[in-house]
DNA sequence: TTGAAAGCGCTAACAA
DNA sequence: TTGTTAGCGCTTTCAA
């Protein structure tokens, strides 16, 4: 181990607390003092002990990012932005990658690296409502991307009803008549994917277009993997859809490889449409219409909230008033690219 | 706070030592008295508090994982792979973005995070071999991704040249005797280009192909925009390239998308190779011809490494010896795709 | 098989 | 302005 506040303490000849104290930064301490004690800091190359610290102050400042797959673009992208924020409020980020399994979401909930982290940051897929609610470990907590009305957390998100509207609206203003969906779930809380679905029905409803369950096949992830599947099972049908509202990019980029393998042209012969505005979908060709989630507001927001609930939460912090849940929505905007107009 | 042992102690009646004994797993404990123990963790909800426990053990379980940028796929994906490797062993991984900025990437040398971290899995980008020989930070560290011979840690990587001499090859046995390459780098220690500029040239020479640097002009970063503006001043030029190798999957996928809409053929009229093998580049069109890292292998044998250096730095641990410098050569393979055959 | 008690390194209340 | 000291929750000798 490397040297303590009594080394340094011992080596510049005054107490502990005068270390502590310089090594915090408080005032009142002695020019000389205070030069004396740096010497010995450098000379022995201090370092302060986290764990003790922490074990001190009851703050880790550490808190953990949970989600379902750091190599799937959109959450890269996001994790990115969120590092970023707390990195600038002096936080460490650790990551917990569920997969998406209900079983590591529901560890996540009950806390398993409780009094290790001071609060946590949770992308969850398979947890519903119900989970949310049972939920007994108290270290603070911030949802993203869901959108469980009056769940018991705070949350940031996108409406993504609406924007699943305004992306089929885009698709029917072009136009297209028969408009399938790539990214249905079976899974009941699969809240997200509900909400896109509702959206895209609300569109075609309003347009008196009929909902076809056959042109809405669900998926069994989001993948690149998943879109060109599902993409083949649509082409195959004996009426196929002249557009594809698929509820992420990776769904799209599939389906667009499908496509183009089948020798369609996109957007001429079928008008693909994606979800999220990964990066991916911005270099291929056709490049990729979208709606683009604002994912430095999302981040941004949910490490103020976290923030906010963790400085309440301690003694003598704010009121608890300001504590309550709180659902933030994120700003998003649709983005018309190559996929579905032809420039 | 939450209950601590000696809360749980109290209400079952017995020492602290013995509530430890329980929740460690140790044996010799009375049968009833371990129920009785149970029982009273139940009821309060025990949970060991981390900061304790570490102070007292000297260790966190904690490991940094140092990268650029965690929305770059390479990164995403080899991220995904170390995470689930370290959970394996029980380890909790945080992360540090450096953006490849030098003063960061020194910063994660000298340890902003010792004492909170057993261990590190570092991916450099600018520090070169003599800033990794000054570190005089203690913390156990492997290096990622980089082959810098004689260097004084661990670190696992492919053989860049040799990988890149193979795709050069590959591409110049199709026929092609005027072939670019876009990545190489301004910075001196940026060793990774270096190693694969100098791979491509090995080819050249071997096949008795003149290098010509205005086939070969660096980039500003690793990014699709780089690899598109690139390829774009390649086409200007009074002889453009037939094919070119990209230094990673995202430059070729950047360039790929400004050949496709230059109106080139791939790979007709333009060869394009990329290097990483991440996901995007197997459903893009054409399907991208890279060279494919074994990234779990890397990320396995990297926390294995790690690992072992944890071990062995322990007092009472394993023998000096067996911390000895070590480099391990991940495995890798030249994968053809659609962007420079024809299938 | 269980208990008492020391001490990991740090912060902060209290004293001087 | 600086020093003394208790104690955060845990593990771990040493005794019983």
């Amino acid at each position: 181990m490397g040297a303590s506040l009594k080394d340094v303490a011992a080596l510049a000849g005054v107490s502990v607390k005068t270390v502590s104290n310089v090594v915090n930064g408080y005032t009142y301490v002695a020019p000389h003092t205070r030069e004396k004690v740096e010497q010995a800091l450098a000379e022995l190359e201090y370092r302060p002990n986290l764990s003790a610290r922490n074990l001190r102050r009851g703050r880790t400042g550490v808190i953990a990012l949970a989600l379902p797959e750091l190599d799937a673009p959109y959450f890269a992208e996001l994790s990115r932005f969120v590092i970023d924020a707390a990195v600038e409020r002096g936080w460490t980020v650790l990551i917990d990658q569920t997969d998406g399994l209900a079983d590591r979401e529901r560890e996540v909930l009950q806390g398993i690296r409780e009094q290790l982290i001071d609060g946590l940051i949770f992308s969850p897929i398979t947890v519903g409502r119900e989970e949310l609610a049972a939920r007994t470990d108290s270290t603070p907590m911030v949802l993203l991307g869901e959108r469980i009305m009056d769940g018991p957390t705070h949350h940031v998100a996108i409406d993504n009803q609406r924007a699943a509207r305004e992306m089929t609206e885009h698709l029917i203003s072009l136009g297209h008549t028969r408009i399938g969906a790539i990214g249905a779930q079976e899974n009941p809380s699969a809240n997200t994917a509900h909400l896109r679905l509702a959206g895209y029905r609300q569109a075609l409803e309003a347009a008196g277009l009929p909902y076809d369950e056959r042109l809405a096949p669900p998926t069994a992830s989001y993948h690149r993997a998943d879109g060109a599947a599902v993409m083949r099972r649509l082409l195959e049908l004996d009426e196929p859809p002249q557009a594809v509202f698929c509820f992420n990019d990776l769904l799209a980029l599939g389906a667009l490889r499908t496509a183009l393998t089948s020798g369609l042209r996109v957007p001429d012969d079928l008008a693909l449409a994606g979800f999220d505005d990964i990066e991916d979908g911005r270099y291929s060709t056709p490049t990729l219409t979208t709606i683009s989630p604002d994912k430095a507001h999302i981040a941004r927001t949910a490490v103020e909230l976290l923030d906010a609930r963790i400085s309440g939460s301690g003694r003598g912090g704010r009121p608890a008033e300001d504590d309550g849940q709180r659902e933030v929505e994120a700003d998003y905007r649709l983005i018309v690219r190559e996929s579905t107009v032809r420039p």
